[in-house]
DNA sequence: TCTCGACTGGACTTGCCGGTCCAATTTTAT
DNA sequence: ATAAAATTGGACCGGCAAGTCCAGTCGAGA
């Protein structure tokens, strides 16, 4: 079952998912086929089945881990490091620039969206990212309340759950409409909320 | 280009459009062949054709417009009247539920993501919907603004905005994990927050 | 150098699916 | 009743894209 590739091997093999993903990202991936990532990594049908023996499908299932991690190593550091509301607007900075560059076609949620209910795989790498998104987040809360900057009342994980959400309806819609405004306006109220529990709910720490 | 259908074939046409939207909410937008809309509607190729000149596309367009119509509607009475708290959690337990009971395939989001970009169509149907969505929503709060109950300094539009983000993103989520917890989440913060800025930012009206 | 296995090239097969066509049949209007 | 228009049936076409096959080439160790 594991093969063994030589450096070169694994080299084809990587230029071959950057290529897909790049691809899917131009042309979503209903409309990427195989023929398209051949002719963009320089490669031939042999060497697309030969690292990817299950096809079209292994392939996507190989894109979707690439994106999935991606995703989340675009917001670092400022994701592992939620200790100050600076860092938590420069992340909110971060978050909104990536999806404004990013723009158009969310490479993950589509192939998501084909792969769909027919893989369990795919659907376990969107989870596993979104737990580790909301786990750093809900981490930020806690660093935050520490800090008495936060309720201490206040569900961390409920409210990075929510958070979560907002982030993720965001990008939804802009992605039907091409407006950033939706992704902004729920980081910018669940952040203002954050902050203002302090003020209600708990001792302030400093002016 | 008007078309006039008699009540027969406007009774065909419909009869195919809700055989799709069915057909597709099992099987997903990819997966779902005109040959299969086709044996579920006890239609031939040249109907469909007759009905949707432009095609697959087409049809796939007239699903999408189905499809957004009835996820505001079934939202209704609710929705169009977010005059109290009570009214306000009872939508919130309505929207939850449509969705428990949908379950897996979101297929106004798939048709969407099938179309994209593509079709400008498509994004003007979902444009519509949420636009439309949030202003109910956006009414809502004003709503409660007048009775006090809400903090009048607030930007009604920006947190309809944000509300509906973290819907759209609570169904996302429930579409990847199969699990409704983020939306609730978001729905319980968000107007938790509602509720709260009451208190702190204008006069209580009653006990 | 030789040789084995990993790696590569690209022609070929196969099946599916959107779309076309035309002939038949039913409905509507006069 | 009858013609015109709307509606229906289903065979057929053409293209495309996934997947197969086999004949090579390359590279590292004996």
């Amino acid at each position: 079952m594991v093969r063994e590739l030589t450096p070169k091997g694994s080299a084809t093999r990587q230029r071959i998912i950057e290529g897909a993903a790049a691809e899917i990202r131009e042309l979503g991936v209903v409309a990427t086929t195989l023929d398209d990532v051949r002719r963009r990594t320089g490669t031939s049908k042999s060497q697309l089945f030969h690292y990817f023996p299950g096809g079209r499908e292994e392939l996507l299932l190989a894109v979707a881990r690439y994106e999935a991690d991606r995703v989340l190593t675009d917001q670092q550091p400022q994701l592992g490091d939620l200790t100050s509301w600076r860092a938590w607007e420069e992340w909110r900075e971060v978050l909104v620039e990536r999806y404004r560059r990013q723009g158009w076609h969310c490479p993950l949620s589509a192939v998501v969206a084909q792969l769909g209910r027919s893989t369990p795989g795919a659907q376990a790498v969107v989870t596993e990212m979104l737990d580790q998104w909301q786990a750093e987040i809900a981490e930020g809360v806690r660093a935050m309340q520490a800090q008495h900057e936060i309720d201490p009342e206040l569900d961390a994980d409920e409210a990075a759950a929510a958070l979560l959400a907002g982030i993720q309806g965001g990008v939804m819609i802009m992605l039907s409409t091409g407006r950033l405004t939706h992704l902004e306006a729920a980081l910018d109220v669940a952040i203002r909320h954050l902050r203002e529990t302090s003020a209600a709910g708990s001792v302030r720490a400093s002016g």
